[in-house]
DNA sequence: GCCGTTTTCGGCCCGACTGTTTTCAGTCG
């Protein structure tokens, strides 16, 4: 799939230059073409040796030729004089918030500034006001904001802004000013990572509820406080947006602030052409600006010939095409999960024991839960070795003669070693209901490698799914190697499932991964992966991938009950 | 550069806030 991800960078950063030099129109044709490659779950050479590349939506005749040229030659003409084009720092200066195209091209051409060092040098000295239009002010805030582009975090995981998020709709939604109140953004879509939080607030008083907001006890700076728009910086260097709306326009003001900018910029032009125009505060004729819809986004899709979309869905892969047609999947939701499929204890590296596993997973209604504690060659994690594995069974048929109400699974998480083979022998995994087979070595192997060794561990007939299957760490380590197409060829064909991993670290596989995983006919697991109790409520986040990817419950191996599970032993 | 219930040319989404240019451009989402 890297070949996509290189043509998606290419075009990314062509649109970017055209965004840069005002061409808006073609700009936006590549940034539209790359996001579409980007969710592409084909591998773009394929498509290119059917001839089909202008079937792809947004994807022309001059954009296909581009893509081929990057196919054959690895590199683009065009990108190439676009790069040549661009005064050397002016990419670098637009890093910083409040710097866009037109001021950073005026700050290098006419103030010779060609890095962010240049410009903190200027602002001190008092230089940048020589510009017209620059003033005092604006050098104060350019030198908070390359502080603040010093101190940054890019983006933050979703797993880690939960409890951010529930703490600050406490506070907002015990004031009286305020009548709902949620954050939409790419939060409510649930992406991996996210940049900043989008509050939405419904209040007939936007003084008082905009007060409310930025007297959070997390705020560390307030950037702009108007009548019904507020930025703030949380300590933590966490971005916060708020809207305040009136609660009759509440589902126009949570459809437009949920974005993502794609499927709106895509829903705004399918407005005009039945003659409406959509913003933030309803759906309104463009005759006499009369209002259509506004008080929920379900009217809002309605009024436009849609199904309802979930958030999930709304990144314009396709979403907007099927709520049209009314042929949108049934996503799968978080009450139909039965269990969880990975998660580990005191046994071996996790720090809970099995009754208070058996517990928490009562607490969370759930049926059952697949104890998978690692395989002996995991020593740092004290891994088990046949005799403990046969040990803990017994443990495992006491806790569920005890506890009432939930099945603990006996299972797995076992290594794949080299060669592919399993780190404990085949008499010992026939007696499991659940295996897990990871890589957890070798991470720098070569393709050929790493996939023949995943290929060899699904051979073996008591693996059930396949472990955190790329090996990434979000913002941190690279997927090894792994060619998905002939992994997820052969896991159809022996009927192994692949895991997305809910370890907010992980979520792996991806979406765009998961949906190519049903699309081969494999099913998926879902496992927290928890080594500790509250980590088995990251559920919900594996959850949200499988809908971002589109699956419905019959993909989602979890939905099954305990003795459906059972019976889809291979071995 | 792409696209078509405005159809092969002429469109292409919409509004709030800031700083400073007394009427608006730039930036952001």
């Amino acid at each position: 799939m890297s070949a996509n991800a290189d043509v998606a960078a290419v075009l990314y950063e062509i649109g970017e230059i055209l965004t840069i030099k005002d061409d808006r129109f073609r700009s936006r044709a590549y940034l539209l073409a790359a996001q579409r490659i980007t969710s592409l779950t084909e591998d773009i050479h394929k498509v290119k040796e059917r001839g089909e590349l202008d079937k792809i939506p947004g994807v022309g005749k001059s954009i296909s030729a581009t893509i081929t040229e990057i196919l054959d030659t690895g590199e683009s003409k065009v990108l190439e004089e676009l790069r040549e084009s661009l005064p050397p720092g002016v990419r670098q200066l637009m890093e910083l918030e409040g710097i866009g195209p037109k001021n950073a091209m005026r700050l290098v051409e006419e103030l010779k500034i060609g890095s962010i060092d240049d410009l903190e040098k200027a602002a001190k000295e008092g230089r940048l006001r020589e510009l017209k239009g620059f003033g005092e002010k604006k050098e104060q805030n350019i030198l908070q904001s390359i502080g603040d582009y010093r101190n940054k975090q890019t983006r933050f995981l979703l797993g880690a802004v939960l409890p951010v998020v529930d703490d600050m709709l406490a506070w907002i939604k015990d004031s009286p000013a305020i009548l709902k109140a949620e954050v939409a953004g790419s939060y409510r879509r649930k992406r991996e990572t996210i940049g900043d939080l989008d509050l939405l607030v419904a209040s007939n008083d936007p003084d008082a509820a905009s007060q409310r907001f930025v007297e959070m006890p997390p705020v560390d700076r307030v950037v702009s406080h108007g009548a019904t728009k507020s930025t703030v910086f949380l300590k933590g260097h966490m971005q916060v947006d708020c809207r305040v709306v009136p609660p009759e326009a509440y589902g126009a003001a949570l459809q437009y602030f949920t974005g993502s900018k794609e499927h709106n910029v895509k829903l705004r032009g399918i407005s005009v052409k039945l003659g409406y125009k959509l913003n933030e505060y309803g759906l309104f004729m463009r005759e006499g600006d009369v209002l259509v819809a506004s008080e929920t986004e379900e009217e809002i899709y309605a009024k436009l010939g849609m199904s309802w979309i979930p958030p999930e869905m709304r990144e314009n892969r396709g979403e907007i095409e099927a709520a049209m047609e009314h042929k949108l999947p049934k996503l799968v939701e978080l009450d139909q999960m039965k269990g969880d499929l990975h998660c580990h204890s005191k046994w071996s590296e996790g720090t809970m024991t099995l009754r208070e596993v058996a517990e928490k997973a009562l607490g969370l209604g759930l049926e059952y839960v697949a104890i998978t504690d690692h395989s002996k060659s995991l020593g740092i994690a004290h891994g088990l070795d046949e005799k403990r594995l046969s040990e803990q069974a017994k443990e495992i048929e006491a806790v569920n003669r005890e506890v009432k109400g939930v099945t603990l699974l006996k299972g797995i998480e076992c290594d794949v070693k080299a060669d592919g083979s399993m780190d404990l022998p085949d008499s010992s995994l026939r007696d499991l209901d659940f295996v897990v087979a990871s890589i957890h070595s070798g991470f720098k192997n070569d393709e050929e490698t790493m996939t023949n060794r995943m290929i060899a561990a699904m051979h073996n007939e008591y693996v059930s799914t396949i472990g955190h299957p790329t090996g990434r760490i979000i913002q941190k380590r690279k997927p090894y190697s792994i060619n998905l197409d002939r992994v997820l060829e052969e896991a159809a064909k022996q009927r192994v499932s692949m895991e997305i991993n809910a370890y907010p670290e992980r979520l792996d596989l991806d979406d765009v991964s998961s949906r190519k995983a049903i699309e081969a006919g494999v099913t998926v697991t879902i496992g927290t992966d928890a080594h500790a109790l509250n980590q088995m409520e990251f559920l919900p986040l594996g959850v949200s991938v499988a809908r971002r990817a589109w699956l419905t419950a019959k993909d989602v191996v979890n939905t099954r009950s305990v003795k459906e599970l059972v019976k889809l032993r291979r071995g």
